[in-house]
DNA sequence: TTTCTACATTAGAATAGTTCTAATTATTAG
DNA sequence: CTAATAATTAGAACTATTCTAATGTAGAAA
């Protein structure tokens, strides 16, 4: 199964997505740097290292997981995929660019994004004393998820 | 130097708070649990557990590091301490019981706590679907402090 | 088109942080 | 005091990641 893209900007579209940003950086356009951003895409979960390797084998299967991590490195590093530690143990890739929150079931394992309003995240870093200057926040919840009757995903 | 314990409530005074919640889990208060926790509790900072390993060593020269892991391990368990996982690399012990958010300062790689008011805190745990059950939420700033004519902390 | 250069990929070694194992020691209960 | 239980310890094992050094690739220069 295959998800579009998670929202269509002049930033975000997917295909060349990647070379468009790699250009502006210095760095070159690979088949393993296209397979690797390409499959991270084509799931809404954050997968590790790991797991995107398993799944990247089956299109390359000669890939090796060192690539992965330069791969996956180099994507940090432009901003088209989001590291999330909600762990002791393997860094998880999130690759929506979207600002959202992450929500860990701890029953499952399973970390979920959770929309987070504008307003809400402007609240958020309002708490900075005036000389901290942050250029990221995360936001993370741990917990249950109270299956009464529950749609899959949200 | 020395602090004082973060705050003083009837759930929170440093002597006998190790015991009693120790007590209250079946668990033992042991030299090298009181001396871990007092530690810990008498620095305003983020150690890891090879840092605090340096400083409890100084009074407990024979504690070995497996005892500072297994000793955090019950202090989290008991909510005397929080982890932190600011970076990839070595968990980090927070001894501020206060809800708080961390400010991860990429300059010196210290963490800083930030008090976050409760309605902010509240704001936040709104944007929850219902059956979502959150049992913490974590906030985390990266980012640089501007220097212009700092006191050396908040 | 060949050659040069810089960059990227790869396998495997090395590393860091943590957890596990099995033996010893300490504390509590009977 | 003795037995049972829990905690500590040193070191081995383990996992995730980074490093190293060799090889491959592709565009730029000639
Ligand atoms: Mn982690
Ligand atoms: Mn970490
Ligand atoms: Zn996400
Ligand atoms: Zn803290």
């Amino acid at each position: 199964m295959s998800f579009p893209p998670f929202h269509m900007t002049a930033s975000n579209m997917n295909t060349d997505n990647l070379s468009h940003h790699l250009a502006g950086t210095g760095l070159r356009s690979t088949p393993q740097r296209e397979i690797v951003y390409s499959v991270l895409t084509s799931k809404r979960d954050h997968p590790t290292a790991d797991e995107l390797f398993a799944r990247v084998k089956q299109q390359m299967p000669n890939i090796s997981l060192a690539t992965v991590y330069n791969c996956l490195e180099t994507l940090v590093q432009c901003n088209l995929v989001r590291q999330v530690n909600v762990e002791r143990g393997a860094m998880r890739y999130c690759p929506n660019l979207h600002p959202h929150a992450h929500f860990f079931n701890e029953t499952t394992g399973e970390t979920i994004d959770v929309e987070i309003p504008a307003e809400v995240l402007a609240q958020v870093s309002s708490v900075l004393p005036k000389h901290f200057k942050a250029k990221s926040v995360e936001i993370l919840f741990r917990g249950v998820v109270d299956n009464q009757n529950t749609p899959t995903s949200l």
